[in-house]
RNA sequence: GGGGUCGUAGUUCAGCUGGUUAGAACGCCGGCCUGUCACGCCGGAGGUCGCGAGUUCGAGUCUCGUCGGCCCCGCCA
């Protein structure tokens, strides 16, 4: 026994057990342990460590037989690390610790060695304390030694081992696509490379695999799947780092329906093996036209009601000049029915309306219904169409409701009222834990309206269109739905997939649609279209994210809370200091040169 | 790029309409204690109020700017 330091972990402290998995009938035997001091309780001669690792805390006891070790016992202090040796023995009756899986017994230590002294740590390093989120990246690793994190990183683990074994037991194989990728022009920002070897040239990093698990498609791999790392330079949220991971998966000669069942069974086996859930198979599908009506949203929480209704016909003959204009313009009148905001105060619903503004509605009418009514353009409104809008909404006489309504055109009006819809969705769900609503959005569009009156893909440009509606590529191709679907939960994105296009003709059309023409797809996707001509197989797929699903399962409201090392919001690693400069020596090599103002800053 | 919010002791926070000596709890340091486990008791140290300007007799408090964390819009699957 002495001051720290050049202890390695010789046999003679190779640890026998570990902190968390002593139990009552081990008692009386030797035991060598491992681990970090968490609290000393010093009783003049008597004194307790808690000792931890990984999978739990004990507790030490030292008395007075040997007071140099005594004393030395009383020297530690949080966070050092020791190897110990003692004695398993029951703890006296009236002093069992039923808060502790080790509580019934403690170790009597004869001898212990300090492998390292800790400094006091910036922040107590255990769930009882509180840390702001800066201090804990910073001190990143400090973080990951509190409960709560190692069982995040533990779910993780949990989550990522039953996909793999699910999958490989379903005859996937995992394969590993390349880091370093060319650019693609359509998506994300690129994170890039600069290329050493050849001058002014640069890779890209992988935004997903997609274009490398088609080509293991035609390969003819057949079952393809990667937890792949994902990297998008944009901005960040608490559900988006600038990389995360995807379980990604590819099949060939499979309909929508087969990847569909396929994530269904993953999802039930997950939910079952890692946190004793059992979901319910098959989840509810709803399309995308659908899920923006009665939502305002393609990831719509469906768990909650709320749902917008059309009270256009409601309105039609009405005195109220702000929604006879809009009507008689075309427009509509849609509305929600918010039961649990009938308390709500005026400044509360002025909240709403600000929300309301910020998605572009020119105004929120609200109206609280009970026996009677109440609202600011009550003197406007019919008892027609008090008695309407109570019937649209399925009140009973007397019920209580928030009847929350904007007029305008179809697609902001809804987009305001999906808005609010989530904001109010946010603290409904709050309280309540283990409720997952699963939901397919499918039959997206192919194309979406670009700004510049052009078109852009949906999801990516690789997804097959609906049978039904080939015929409208060139009449109409906005009207054109594709072989696309997401999985949604509990209003966050889980996933989304498509069918590919896997014909050369086919897919050229596709890119000449969004402005590609055959020259400029021949430079950017020429290999993948060369691919088709070589057979390729039908084939689709679907990327599930893990950190979400990780975030779910385990009830955060953030992913960084389950990634090891996440960024902040600036996209920032507060604990190494990335993203950094870098020496003038070392960007010549990649013929790269700063710009002054950049330097200066 | 924009909106919101926070920044005070090692940590988490309090600090009113500006007022003279900036507090609490936990942690830390010293002492006492043989059954604690959020131990208890006694004592102590610890502050550039993020940073920079400005208003004022006087700024933690008000104004402007700036930096950083978080939430959101845009952006992004």
């Amino acid at each position: 026994m002495s001051e720290p330091s050049l202890y390695h972990v010789s046999k003679e402290w190779k640890r026998t057990h570990r902190c968390g998995e002593v139990r009552k009938n081990d008692v009386n035997t030797d035991v060598t342990l491992a681990g970090w001091v968490k609290k000393v309780r010093e009783f003049g001669e008597l004194t307790f460590v808690d000792l931890w690792d990984r999978t739990g805390m004990v507790q030490l006891v030292f008395d007075s037989q040997d007071s140099e070790l005594n004393s030395l016992a009383k020297s530690l202090k949080a966070e050092d690390v020791i190897a110990c040796k003692g004695r398993i023995r029951n703890r006296p009756s009236d002093m069992i610790n039923r808060d502790m899986k080790t509580g019934e017994v403690e170790i009597y230590i004869g001898s212990f060695v300090i492998f390292n002294r800790s400094k006091v740590p910036p922040f107590v390093v255990s769930d009882k304390g509180k840390a702001n989120e800066d201090l804990r990246l910073k001190y990143r690793y400090l973080d990951l030694r509190r409960d709560s994190m190692q069982k995040n990183l533990r779910l993780r683990h949990d989550i990522a081992m039953t996909v793999r074994f699910f999958l490989s037991k379903h005859g996937f194989l995992e394969i590993e696509t390349p880091m370093l990728v060319k650019r693609t022009p359509e998506g994300a920002r690129d994170y890039l490379v600069p290329s050493r070897l050849q001058a002014g040239k640069f890779y890209a990093l992988p935004q997903s695999p997609q274009l490398y698990k088609q080509m293991l498609m035609v390969s003819g791999v057949d079952r393809y799947f990667q937890l792949a790392r994902c990297m998008r330079d944009e901005d960040l949220r608490a559900d988006r780092q600038p990389e995360h991971t995807q379980i990604d998966i590819e099949m060939s000669f499979i309909s929508e329906d087969d990847i569909i069942d396929l994530s269904e069974k993953l999802m039930k086996k997950i939910f079952s093996e890692v946190c004793g859930v059992e979901l319910d198979i098959p989840f509810p599908r709803i399309s995308y036209k659908t899920a923006m009506a009665d939502f305002g949203t393609d990831k719509p929480d469906i768990g909650i009601g709320l749902e917008i209704h059309d009270c256009t016909d409601i309105f039609r003959a009405t005195g109220f000049r702000a929604f006879s204009s809009i009507i008689a313009e075309g427009g509509v009148v849609r509305g929600i029915s918010y039961e649990d905001g009938y308390g709500l105060s005026k400044s509360q619903i002025k909240k709403l309306e600000k929300t309301a503004r910020e998605k572009g509605a020119k105004g929120l009418v609200w109206l609280k219904v009970d026996g009677g009514v109440n609202s600011p353009i009550e003197a406007f409104l019919s008892d027609d169409e008090i008695a309407g809008l109570k019937r649209e909404f399925g009140l009973d006489e007397g019920q209580k409701s928030l009847i929350l309504l904007v007029a305008g055109n179809f697609e902001i009006s809804t987009a305001v009222l999906g808005a609010i819809r989530k904001s109010v969705v946010i603290s409904k769900t709050q309280d309540k834990n283990n409720e997952y609503h699963f939901v397919w959005v499918n039959k997206f569009p192919l194309f979406f309206e670009s700004g510049e009156g052009g078109m852009e893909p949906a999801h990516h440009i690789f997804s097959i269109p609906l049978e039904e509606d080939l015929e409208l590529l060139d009449k109409n191709p906005l009207k054109v739905r594709g072989h696309l679907y997401d999985l949604v939960c509990n209003g966050v994105e889980l996933g989304s997939g498509s069918i590919r296009v896997h014909n050369r003709k086919l897919q050229e059309r596709l890119l000449s649609l969004i402005g590609i023409d055959r020259q400029n797809a021949g430079e950017k996707f020429g290999f993948l279209l060369e691919a088709f001509e070589y057979g390729a197989p039908p084939h689709g797929g679907i990327a599930l994210g893990l950190d979400r699903l990780a975030m779910i399962m385990g009830g955060g409201d953030s992913i960084r809370e389950y990634i090891a090392f996440p960024k902040t919001q600036n996209a920032v690693s507060l604990m190494d200091g990335a993203p950094s400069r870098v020496e003038e020596e070392v960007l010549r090599e990649l013929h790269i040169r700063i710009s002054k103002k950049e330097t200066e800053k």
